[in-house]
DNA sequence: CAATAGATTGTCATATTTGACAATCTATCT
DNA sequence: AGATAGATTGTCAAATATGACAATCTATTG
């Protein structure tokens, strides 16, 4: 008997105002206070359903991972019986797409993440996790496309592309000219054609 | 008369300290009392000598992006009568070395200060310069050493190598399998030969 | 030595932040 | 209806952060 938990939802409530929170003020510049008012709830609310702040930044860590884990597994299972050769250029459409005017949030929390793994352990375990996950995903794609070339260098060129992908996002974000960003996509595509 | 100022050296062990804390505690998660802790000085010295909290960041984001265009300066300076070929090697020794133990403070900093751009307007502007600084340098020393190509192909595999190598430091210092690090400067060297 | 620019220290008031816990309310089940 | 698990609100105390400013000290120069 009793009532019905709201753990769930609130916890996400909670978990999304605190993401909008960290794009304005900064990871550790966001108080439980901001979180709550944000959230429109009370901050015990936050203690409640979650914990302290370092409860709070595990729960996003986590929550953030498994988010891009989970969008992964959806994109695998969706170009399953494609052929590699069609659905690698989506793939590169979405490494190089471009946000001029609202930066995904996503990556922006990811970033903020990558900066405070010496404060929080566990989100360096689970990024590193799931950079791994990405580029092995990448490489299987290039095994699938281009099979001339080796397990090895299929890995080599996936992870490079990754990187390319992140840094050329940072750099889009810090306003650099639009024109490096089809720079950095040619690269990419180049460095496909040494599979060939 | 009166007293010789000691701005300059006070500003500077101010400075010295906040990185220091930075890399501890995170951007926002430094008071200006640890700062002035870890400086070994009183919290109004800050104040006397540099102001409140957005004068110290402002003082720290100038203070780092000289101090790399300063390194950038005398690099091309170190060069000037070696040709590019030999040039060249160097400069991906740099761009791809590994620091497994510790990690150069700067480049915490330059990422902590890239996360909170939006925050800090000055910073924004700064390090675009600075990075744009940076391929424009590569990419001369990439014209040099390839006759055959244009200025395009030159900056457009410059502004590559240089993400490559952001990210592949931002992937060492998550603690990645070190083997990916060959992996991001053999990708380097490939979108090289293109210029070949 | 006396004046003075600048270094250094100290203190106050105010506002925030956080953890802890008590108290109350309410949906749901028997 | 009444019990109860869980939601929600409220409050306290302790710690910390910051801005402002007053007061004192000390090298340096005329």
């Amino acid at each position: 008997m009793g009532r019905k938990s709201l753990k769930v939802e609130r916890k996400a409530q909670i978990l999304d105002a605190f993401e909008r929170c960290i794009v304005q003020y900064g990871l550790e510049g966001t108080s439980l206070k901001q979180v709550a008012d944000e959230a429109d709830v009370k901050r015990s609310i936050i203690r409640h359903y979650i914990g302290n702040r370092d409860d709070l930044v595990d729960a996003l860590i986590e929550r953030i991972v498994r988010t891009y884990q989970k969008q992964l597994l959806e994109l695998d299972a969706s170009a399953e019986d494609m052929p590699a050769k069609y659905y690698l250029p989506q793939v590169l459409d979405y490494l190089f797409r471009v946000e001029r005017t609202s930066r995904p949030q996503n990556k922006i929390i990811i970033d903020v993440l990558m900066v405070a793994q010496d404060r929080y352990p566990k989100a360096k375990g689970l990024l590193r996790e799931l950079f791994k996950s990405i580029t092995d995903s990448i490489a299987k794609d290039l095994i699938d496309a281009y099979p001339n070339a080796n397990e090895k260098q299929c890995q080599q060129v996936a992870y490079s592309i990754w990187c390319l992908s992140m840094s050329n996002g940072s750099m889009m974000w810090l306003g650099m000219d639009i024109a490096y960003n089809q720079s950095a996509r040619a690269s990419a595509e180049a460095l496909l054609k040494t599979l060939e």
